[in-house]
DNA sequence: CACCGTACCTTACCGGGAGTAAGTTCGAGT
DNA sequence: ACTCGAACTTACTCCCGGTAAGGTACGGTG
């Protein structure tokens, strides 16, 4: 059956979200995604450009709809302490319904160096940006300057993602844990800083 | 020429560090590096298994030598606060002088899942349990059950590795700067948790 | 010294998956 | 109804991880 492109392209999107998540990247195969979505090969590249192509797309909406979901939080919260807990909450709330998107998310180093690496790391700091603005309105770091707060929001963003890693291998935290311990351990020092 | 299994394990290893390196995982060839130390292919499979195999050798060793070093600054430190500082001083000086042994233990998420990623998933604990094991002696923590440390432990090793993937995108911090923005964030709130 | 076993090393191959060239069919717009 | 482009396929190539089978130097033993 044809379907028209923009369609086509979620159905990969989520084939291919499935399959890297199950297999891991280097294990899935460009033909069992096709295959999955009722298509064959080529259509693939023609969409995406290469199998790193698809990676970075799937990154991207992942990424795209968890940086939707903290600017809500931060914006529905009536202060930096607050925006800062709601946002940590949300993103462990993500990891815990979204684990597969997550482990495609984590897949960076997956693509060593390169232009898709490049992409991702654009996402990465798009998210980190966010952290940063937030924390810009924290009074006691008020006056700091642009690159000490990208670090303050490095170490939060660092924090949640080796915390979120832990998932699985030792015993798991459930997100309201989870945000509690980055809460304990980052925010009182930020507050002194 | 002829050379014994040792020495030829430790060529191997140091090329394929900069392979890996150079061109990330999964680009790099067991090719190029068989070709690098004046070997083929098969010899690299006789030692190491598999490519994945070589991979971890290489994280195990790097990962060996971080550990003792972060060992050692903490051996020498007079109080938990100057341990756990030291430890992160090396850890930070340890990517600086190593740019490449670092960026080959950070491929950790190049082996999907399977036996590979389980022996990096140890090394890994290996150093977060170290670290648990000097925050223990931190007073306000003292009575802490050992998966509050542990999570501790994560969120201070996390933070550590963001900043440190933030060297040569953003501007650099210095082993020096990087280890007081950590300390600042994530020792005080230590302190009072 | 001559022999032999072992460890080091090579050549020559296989299979599978990424990526592509070229051609085919469906369907929307005039 | 005819066209023209977008959706789609078949049928490849090439590269690379991995392997089978065999060759060669070197230490030990009679």
């Amino acid at each position: 059956m044809r379907v028209p492109r923009a369609e086509r392209e979620q159905q990969m999107l989520a084939a291919a979200e499935a399959v890297f998540a199950e297999r891991g990247f280097r294990a899935a195969s460009m033909e069992e995604i096709a295959a999955r979505v009722g298509v064959t090969k080529p259509m693939l590249y023609e969409y995406f450009g290469s199998k790193d192509g698809l990676l970075v797309a799937c990154i991207a909406r992942a990424s795209a709809e968890l940086f939707a979901r903290t600017g809500r939080a931060h914006a529905d919260a009536r202060d930096p302490e607050h925006r800062v807990r709601d946002g940590v909450r949300v993103f462990f709330d993500f990891i815990a319904g979204h684990g597969a998107a997550w482990s495609v998310l984590r897949s960076e180093s997956a693509l060593g160096t390169g232009p898709a690496a490049d992409a991702v790391e654009r996402l990465r700091r798009q998210q980190s940006d966010q952290l940063a603005a937030v924390l810009r309105e924290h009074p006691p770091l008020a006056g700091r300057p642009p690159t000490s707060l990208a670090a303050y929001a490095a170490v939060v963003v660092g924090a949640c993602e080796r915390l979120a890693a832990r998932q699985g291998t030792a015993r798991a935290l459930s997100p309201a844990e989870a945000t509690d311990v980055v809460m304990e351990t980052v925010w009182t020092g930020l507050g002194s800083a």
